[in-house]
RNA sequence: GGGUCAGUGGUCUAGCCUGGUAUGACGCCACCCUUACACGGUGGAAAUCGCCGGUUCGAAUCCGGCCUGACCCA
């Protein structure tokens, strides 16, 4: 085929779609990418479940393409590979839509929870199209799976039951990190820190028996809640105070003046008022010194008491608080300042700041047994190596037990009834599972421990990453009525960002190696954040860039290409114009290709007599050799500039250029052409697979084998090259390379016919003379005159 | 305030472990349409490798301190 036969110009908005479809065809699904079972070895990925929030962004884009390049590389490279992907669908996020947008209300749970999942299945609609048109391939037909799911229900369960067997499942009445927006208790992983302005106020207390006292806070509305003073053992200024009482603003309380080594005597006044509850050092000086509590706050975040403040919110509280301080003379000092709020900042747009309520919830033991954690962990290679200590970090601050439930409705039920008596779970029959106790008839009347008849079921569904810390064991089989894979786990790699490292990736090691005594995973792949261009993290809930709108503009591949030369576990800014660089180069290779077309013959393992055809099979094997390597490390981007560098200088500009006026007719160069071009497709197949698949079928096709992600990753060991032959090859390039630049500097066209060429070559250059015809033709000269010459490189003087 | 990690031309990136003044790309500038590609070719400008010290004949690379950023903790 001619060239003029072929586009000019690749257009992947066309050719992308069309190559989409074709991997999800049935015959291709079974021939490439569904697993073989045949006794290959395994490759298990365990990919994020993305929360079903609707279209996807260039940062879920990212993991997308690493996640599809990897897996069609291992597949290439002859592993069994499987490839899930999952949907998280419980949420918060999605009971607000249906309950604003949609108007139903919480107060029909039937109807409610169908409305969501009626929900989340537009949701996922939307977002598997983004994932299938940007090439990613997971196995839609085999291990797609939502959190939902009663299949799914049943393994959370299944693992919560195991856990409680183990002892780890507990009911306490505990300060939970409360959200008064969301109306929940959230986990401590679920918290941030945000800088935000306030006020501290200098509150004066009448200490018992004459004289005064002044605390520094931010919280003065929590002052009726106050339980005791702190000051530090150290601290002169309070030492005759320390044992007296003093009197609590708006009660008729008195608290003690107590001595504690965490005051930090410099902030404030120097002495602190310890509250139920304003922050966790509260809890732990309230708990260490067995303080009494009162809760003056409600789930709502209004104030029950004192009478002053009844009904209002946090801020309305402080407001009427501090006037009447301010009334009374009681405020001394009010100073602006910034300070860390804690709020509700993971996995939604709430930011609200958090409280402190005691209630009753269900717990997991996580902080007795960090130590198994960081156990499990240390099995785990990570990349880059220094997110571990991310997750070291986390380990080594977990203050907390995992409170586990959550006061919504769409989420995992708990199989559990609870005594109200004796405080015990009950566990629900495993031959029940999945199982609703909000929605069945209740399974116990008794206790079976203290025979009480008062036995409630478990009305608070499961948090999220209950439901997520399973997906390697859910992938696997070990809780499905499929076969379970049991070599398959651990699984082979975890794909994640950094964000999630102390909810998704903690909460999955810590439970899976509790249920199995193993790390859930070999290894972790742990990338960044992927920025917008002003500098703020891409997320769900943030206007960010849709994913399709660059795929729209620039192409799928393009966008691979760019997201990939990126290094992983850095972060980044993204920009749509990046794209160009994919964009350039995956035209580089179309044309590449169309220029080849016509020469492309039957691929054998033929050797060459040529220099230059030896030369290029020595830089391909070599290119082979370290793009693997590097593949092989997740070193992603480092493989795509060997692959870029080969292709783009080694092939187009140096080989191409020197066989071009053989090459119609001489079978060593259509051989070599063709071996060289056949090879690098594959190496760009796990890249840009809509392109390398695009070219496979016009130029490539194997009868037996339906697309190019069905071949074998190259082995450097099939490139037969002679090495004396090479390096003869590699002059001669380089004589070219330095005479090509004279003529360009001399201002004569590159394509100019000249009738002389002069050409200077250093001694131990002179074998290049045998390769005349190549110099002279690839020069466009009519004549080549070679001088051995002292200079150190080969020169050349054109006449014109 | 404490800890961890990072800091290489405007941007992205290699090199750092195993010392010898820096890799490639995008962008920019100049020239050039050569039987694939102007989404191209050839060349060029552009980095005191965050800052300051130390070790060394010699440091982006090793050591110490500092600054900035991200994350975690207080």
């Amino acid at each position: 085929m001619e060239h003029s036969n072929i586009p000019k110009v690749y257009d992947p908005k066309q050719a992308e779609p069309t190559w989409e479809n074709h991997w999800l065809r049935d015959e291709v699904y079974r021939a490439v990418y569904a697993m073989k079972g045949d006794g290959r070895p395994l490759y298990v990925f365990d990919t994020p479940p993305p929360f079903t929030s609707g279209n996807l962004h260039v940062g879920q884009g990212y993991w997308i393409s690493i996640a599809d390049t990897l897996a069609r590389y291992k597949r290439m490279r002859g592993f069994d590979v499987i490839l899930p992907q999952g949907w998280d669908t419980h949420g918060l996020p999605t009971e607000l839509k249906v309950e604003k947008q949609l108007g139903v209300s919480r107060a029909d749970r039937d109807e409610f929870e169908r409305k969501c999942v009626e929900w989340t299945q537009r949701m996922i609609e939307l977002m598997k199209s983004d994932m299938v048109r940007l090439g990613y391939r997971p196995q839609w037909e085999d291990f797609e799976y939502t959190t939902h799911s009663p299949e799914y229900l049943r393994a959370v369960q299944l693992s919560l039951i195991q856990m409680y067997k183990q002892g780890l499942l507990y009911i306490d009445r505990f300060p939970v990190l409360w959200c008064p927006n969301c109306s929940t208790a959230i986990a401590q992983a679920e918290t941030g820190y945000e800088e935000r302005d306030g006020v501290l106020y200098t509150v004066r207390f009448e200490v018992e028996g004459g004289g005064y006292l002044s605390i520094a806070t931010t919280r003065p509305e929590l002052i009726p809640a106050c339980q005791a003073i702190m000051v530090n053992p150290q601290d002169r200024r309070y030492t005759h105070l320390v044992g007296r009482r003093v009197k609590v603003p708006f009660t008729e309380r008195y608290v003690n003046v107590l001595q504690d080594q965490e005051v930090d005597t410099d902030f404030g006044t120097g002495a602190v008022m310890v509250c139920s509850y304003g922050d966790e050092t509260d809890i732990k000086w309230i708990k260490r010194y067995s303080l009494p509590t009162s809760q003056i706050i409600d789930e709502k975040g209004r104030f029950t008491a004192p009478e002053q403040i009844k009904g209002k919110s946090v801020s309305e509280a402080r407001r009427e608080i501090v006037g009447i301080l301010r009334s009374t003379g009681a405020i001394l000092e009010e100073k602006k300042i910034r300070h860390n709020v804690l709020i509700h900042a993971e996995r939604s747009d709430c930011r609200a700041p958090i409280e402190f309520l005691e209630k009753e919830q269900v717990m997991i033991k996580t902080k007795s047994l960090l130590d198994k954690v960081s156990e499990a962990a240390s099995h785990i290679v990570f990349h880059p190596p220094f997110m571990k200590e991310k997750l070291n970090d986390w380990i080594a601050s977990v203050e907390w037990d995992w409170i586990a439930s959550r006061q919504r409705v769409f989420g995992t039920p708990f199989p559990f009834y609870h005594c109200v008596d004796c405080d015990s779970l009950i566990p629900v029959p495993e031959d029940k599972l999945p199982f609703d106790p909000r929605k069945s008839e209740t399974l116990f009347k008794t206790c079976p421990k203290c025979a009480s008849n008062r036995v409630d079921p478990i009305l608070d569904v499961c948090d999220g990453w209950i439901d997520s810390s399973i997906t390697p064991l859910f992938v696997t089989g070990q809780y499905s009525e499929r076969k379970p894979l049991g070599e398959a786990y651990p699984v082979d790699l975890r794909i994640q960002g950094q964000d999630i490292i102390r909810t998704w990736l903690f909460y999955t090691i810590f439970r899976c190696s509790v249920l199995t005594s193993k790390p859930p995973f070999k290894e972790a792949l742990i990338h960044g954040w992927i920025l917008d261009a002003q500098g703020k993290k891409m997320s769900k809930s943030r206007e960010s860039l849709p994913l399709k709108r660059i795929v729209e503009e620039y192409g799928a591949d393009s966008l691979r290409y760019s997201l990939m030369t990126f290094s992983i576990g850095a972060d980044f800014e993204f920009t749509p114009e990046f794209v160009r660089r994919g964009k350039l180069f995956m035209q580089k290779v179309w044309s590449a290709y169309r220029f080849s077309t016509p020469y492309i013959g039957s691929i054998n393992k033929h050797t060459s007599k040529s220099p230059v055809d030896n030369w290029i099979l020595q830089r391909l094997k070599d290119t082979v050799t370290r793009m693997t390597k590097y593949f092989d490390s997740y070193e992603l981007n480092d493989g795509l500039e060997v692959f870029h560098n080969f292709f783009w200088h080694e092939l187009c500009d140096e080989y191409i250029e020197a066989i071009k006026h053989r090459v119609s007719y001489d079978e060593d160069a259509k051989n070599t052409l063709s071996q060289v071009m056949w090879t690098s497709l594959r190496l760009l197949a796990p890249i840009m697979p809509h392109l390398a698949e695009e070219i496979y079928q016009r130029l490539f096709l194997d009868k037996d084998k339906p697309s190019i992600h069905a071949a074998e990753w190259p082995l450097p060991q099939e490139i037969l090259t002679d090495d004396k032959l090479a390096e003869l090859g590699s002059k001669i390039i380089y004589t070219i390379k330095e005479a090509r630049k004279a003529k360009a500097s001399s201002n004569i066209p590159l394509g100019q016919r000249v009738p002389k060429v002069v050409i200077g070559i250093p001694q131990d250059y002179q074998e290049v003379a045998s390769e005349k015809d190549t110099i002279r033709s690839t020069l466009r000269a009519d004549e080549v005159e070679f001088v051995i010459d002292s200079q150190p490189k080969p020169w050349a003087k054109y006449n014109t």
